[in-house]
DNA sequence: CGAGGGAATGCTAACGTTATCATCGTTGCA
DNA sequence: TGCAACGATGATAACGTTAGCATTCCCTCG
């Protein structure tokens, strides 16, 4: 019987299955189906036949159905912790492109830094069985880690090192970064060097490790009493304005600002404009992440660079390794980072 | 027989189905089903054991099969520019707000500003059968308005306004806005107005939009010459700036610039300070919508607000009704738009 | 000239769920 | 007591596709 329930009357009218094409074209379903997926497979007349039908009818294929025959339903679902910011937008980006070029979809949604909405979203993408998971860095609830573990698909997290992946990890060292970025200004001669980072110290690990490499840095080159110079603030300019503030009040001798993100950075340079403050005369100031504006802000913002685009490519990479059964060759990537010098420092 | 392969040999071992938890609850499958979608449905007793089995087991529900059989796949589309600029992260926070609630994913994917590649990605969607769509803003390829006519689900588009739209529209009106920025920037005095848009301007709404705003507010106000005094950029820091060079080589006399987005004004900003021109004594200089750095920088940045959590929330609102079979009150939704006015005019 | 082989195509049975209708007690009420 | 009505559960048949195994036909080669 025909799929179409009443062209005339306007009722909704169904989409056309491989089964109309197939009708229209003079032949049966799996030839349909073979021109799609293989179509070295089917004789070029015969092709060209069912090529027409389908265009003629506008037949879209059901990937549902083809996901659940096939089991693999063509998604890679990632969990990323904002949309909002920027940084993650060229992660994504080089996934996408990779994923693009291997017929993968990316299903994206955000956490909002927490670990527990974490959770809830894996939960809810393995219901629509993606062949692989993206995470963002390497904090995860249990829960996370047991679903994960039951549901036996590639697993990248991406961002942060760990020694003890999921299953595999690419990134680099956040706490060699914020390391080298301290010593940095210690080398300078920054003697009273405060520190306005994001809130999660606790339980983020980038945003940890962040802290503890500036920890050590300041350690090694015996600097004492970190915590009266340390700030939890929002990532956002006002959170880095504000956090300058704070530290002022504890310390009017302060002659250094390391900031765990540009954006908190800028936020500093701008409440450095607003107080009349020289940078980096009296005052040097650095970023992490090298974003645009980094580049673009006055004084140009001394920062560290990451490899972001190439890291979603190679997170992508290795999954689909994974996903046409070869082995990788590493779990654990480290992709490094850079250390670039501008103005404020 | 049972649906574990091989527990011992380690052997890939698919996922439990309903099957499973039903022989393990000691219930038919359909009545798993049941507890899952209208556990009012089940007496509570076996309610109780089939969530138990459920617990054990680790089940996760296939919404693939889910989706074939109810012919709903609890998915809305979503195509948005650019998942880098923060500007569409609101309005899709408002959309998931909503959706979330009525147990629907948000599938997104960004077209990078081309309509064509929209067009591929409005496609490749409908091949997973969304239960609707949301595009961003109102320039659609024909191929993409032809698709989603003949899938017959419901469609928003959101962020400009249109008398046609392809189903339903919600935003406010570019072309009013950029005209009130415009005509505010005359009010004060301002004589010599130049323009720094984003590229686009011939084939993007919103991007178009704006622009004839700016033009008819310069023509009412009787000031010509429009064309020497534009300059289209990259949406970014780095074009703001070049743009304000540009326009200086044309016209030394400038004394405001009109952008279309913050960032290229803060980017104006950040060269008006390397060239040390005094912002708004000399220069004058307006954005455009009201991006937390436009509160930050310095002087703070007169530009235009537009409601976009808002928006998404009523995006995905509209969607929802349409989906339960209401009829939405309006389809051409304006939500409009306010002026703020800061340091910089 | 017949067997063997490969290319092209088709048939049948799933994939894991839900829609539809059927069945079975149990209760309420005349 | 008998029957309708309802609540709880189950059996069966799809949803639209693809995997796996036929089948058909033609060509090649001994």
């Amino acid at each position: 019987m025909p799929n179409a329930v009443d062209s005339v009357s306007g009722t909704q009218q169904a989409p056309s299955r491989m089964e109309d094409v197939a009708r229209c074209a003079g032949v049966s379903v799996i030839t349909v189906s073979r021109v799609l997926r293989d179509p070295g497979k089917v004789a070029a007349p015969t092709r060209a036949r069912v090529l027409t039908a389908i265009e003629t009818m506008g037949y879209v294929p059901n990937l549902i159905a083809r996901s659940l025959k096939s089991r693999r339903s063509g998604i890679v679902a990632a969990v990323i912790p904002s949309v909002t910011h920027s940084i993650v937008a060229e992660v994504v980006r080089g996934m996408r492109d990779v994923l693009n070029e291997a017929g993968l979809h990316l299903l994206l949604a955000d956490s909002g830094f927490s670990p527990q909405e974490e959770e809830a979203l894996v939960a809810a993408f393995l219901a629509r069985r993606p062949d692989a998971i993206y995470l963002t860095g390497t904090t995860h609830t249990a829960g996370t880690r047991k679903m994960l573990d039951a549901a036996r698909i590639p697993v990248v997290e991406a961002g942060n090192l760990t020694d003890a992946p999921i299953d595999m990890v690419v990134g680099y060292s956040n706490l060699e970064a914020a390391r080298t970025m301290t010593r940095d200004l210690v080398t300078k001669g920054r003697r009273s060097i405060g520190y306005v980072g994001q809130v999660g110290r606790d339980y983020i690990d980038r945003v940890r490790d962040r802290h503890a490499g500036h920890c050590i840095a300041l350690r090694d080159a015996g600097l004492g009493d970190h915590a009266r110079l340390q700030v939890e603030v929002e990532l956002s300019f006002r959170g880095g304005a504000a956090g300058l503030g704070e530290l002022l009040d504890r310390e009017p001798g302060l002659d250094a600002v390391f900031c765990t993100s540009d954006i908190i950075a800028v936020g500093v340079l701008f409440e450095c404009q607003r107080r009349g403050i020289a940078v980096p005369a009296q005052l040097a100031v650095t970023g992490m992440d090298d974003q645009e504006i980094a580049s673009q802000c006055v004084p140009a913002l001394t920062t560290i660079r990451m490899p972001r685009y190439e890291m979603g490519r190679r997170a992508a990479t290795m999954l689909c390794r994974r996903l046409e059964g070869e082995a990788v060759d590493a779990t654990v990537v480290d992709l490094g980072f850079d250390i670039v010098t501008r103005q404020t420092t």
